[in-house]
DNA sequence: AAGCCGGGGGT
DNA sequence: ACCCCAGGCTT
């Protein structure tokens, strides 16, 4: 029997039940393609439901605020594609009649619509015969057929994508793109893949070479920066703080934090009066203390992000403050909601 | 081609 | 500590 037949004969025997494989609204599989790059089913699975909800067109996505998308987003990392989910919802609804274009080229022009993502549309929502190649296809293709070329290399990639065009089953695109993207998530998994109980495992060219583990090839990874985050937590006498709104650069883009003092090193208490002292003239820095001594190391791919949290007691009443009972309005990083959450324990 | 962009879970 | 996840965009 061949490649694709066989995967989606262990598609439809193994195939999780998720709500996105129960339409062809097209809305629906583009919503859960934008959660689910680079994120887990298990991660991406509540906001799909939680979007749903809120927005169960893409108009309503349209008409909503990006400070709402952006809420509704938290947590879920990568907060470009949130932008971009509600820049294309826009696009859809204003200029394209609330109708998805149904061609790969068409959906590529998307924002946040990548090679991967187009592909995926065009396939699950419109029958076309276009192959998808993410994480687990490029896994699972390079395993069984023995490629050792690296899958984040530019050859690699291209290699991968014709690959994957000549061994799918055009006429049943939709199963087969999914059935490979489940079959490496569940089957030929990153570590301890199920070769034992696996319906390739007479015809794998890693398995026959023992080269399972070694497979696939990976270029380098980039590596960590560590970055000194010092956050000011102004309190005035009537539970008001200040947020203010990351901008158009680096991570976090259009969130929300407290105010950031940022640092190549730890700070010396001196270094944050001083910086207090700057922000507000002729203040008593008797009233700053520090929440926490050691630093909360918050950890993303590519950075560390070595924080402390100053507590900053304003008398009288702070300009432009915010009410801590309208703070979770406010999208903001996982560092700070969490921080959030503790500071709101200690003031109740 | 390389770097940047989150957060969570598995090992 | 390191790897990976239904990748895409910018430089």
């Amino acid at each position: 029997m061949h490649f694709s037949s066989k995967i989606i004969d262990w598609y439809r025997a193994n195939k999780r039940e998720l709500p996105w494989r129960n339409t062809r609204d097209p809305y629906k599989i583009w919503l859960s393609e934008i959660m689910l790059q680079q994120t887990r089913v298990a991660q991406g699975l509540p906001y799909y439901e939680l979007f749903l909800e809120h927005f169960p067109t893409v108009r309503d996505l349209a008409e909503a605020s990006e400070k709402k998308v952006l809420k509704l987003w938290q947590g879920l990392g990568y907060y470009s594609r949130a932008r971009n989910l509600h820049a294309t919802a826009r696009t859809i609804t204003y200029d394209y009649g609330e109708k998805f274009p149904d061609t790969y080229p068409e959906l590529k022009k998307l924002k946040g619509v990548g090679d991967y993502t187009a592909s995926a549309i065009a396939s699950i929502a419109f029958d076309r015969p276009e192959p998808v190649v993410d994480g687990n296809v490029y896994r699972v293709l390079s395993r069984y057929f023995g490629v050792t070329l690296p899958v984040n290399s530019t050859e690699g990639m291209k290699y991968f994508k014709t690959l994957a065009r000549e061994v799918m089953d055009p006429e049943r695109a939709a199963e087969y793109n999914q059935g490979l993207m489940e079959f490496g998530a569940l089957q030929c998994t990153p570590r301890n893949p199920g070769c034992d109980t696996c319906p390739l495992n007479n015809s794998c060219v890693a398995l026959q070479k023992d080269q399972v583990g070694e497979l696939p090839v990976k270029l380098k990874k980039s590596k960590v920066r560590n970055r000194y985050f010092n956050y000011l937590v102004l309190l005035d006498e009537h539970g008001n703080t200040r947020l203010q709104q990351r901008e158009d650069k680096g991570i976090w883009q259009q969130l929300y934090e407290f105010p950031l003092v940022e640092s190549q090193e730890i700070l010396e208490q001196e270094s944050i009066y001083n910086k207090v002292e700057e922000t507000l003239p002729g203040y008593d820095l008797s009233s700053v203390s520090l929440e926490n001594e050691e630093p909360i190391v918050h950890k993303l791919s590519h950075q560390h992000l070595h924080t402390r949290f100053w507590r900053v007691e304003i008398p009288g009443e702070l300009e432009r403050g915010i009410p801590l009972e309208e703070l979770d309005e406010y999208p903001v990083p996982v560092l700070i909601a969490d921080y959030i959450k503790t500071l709101k324990n200690s003031y109740f």
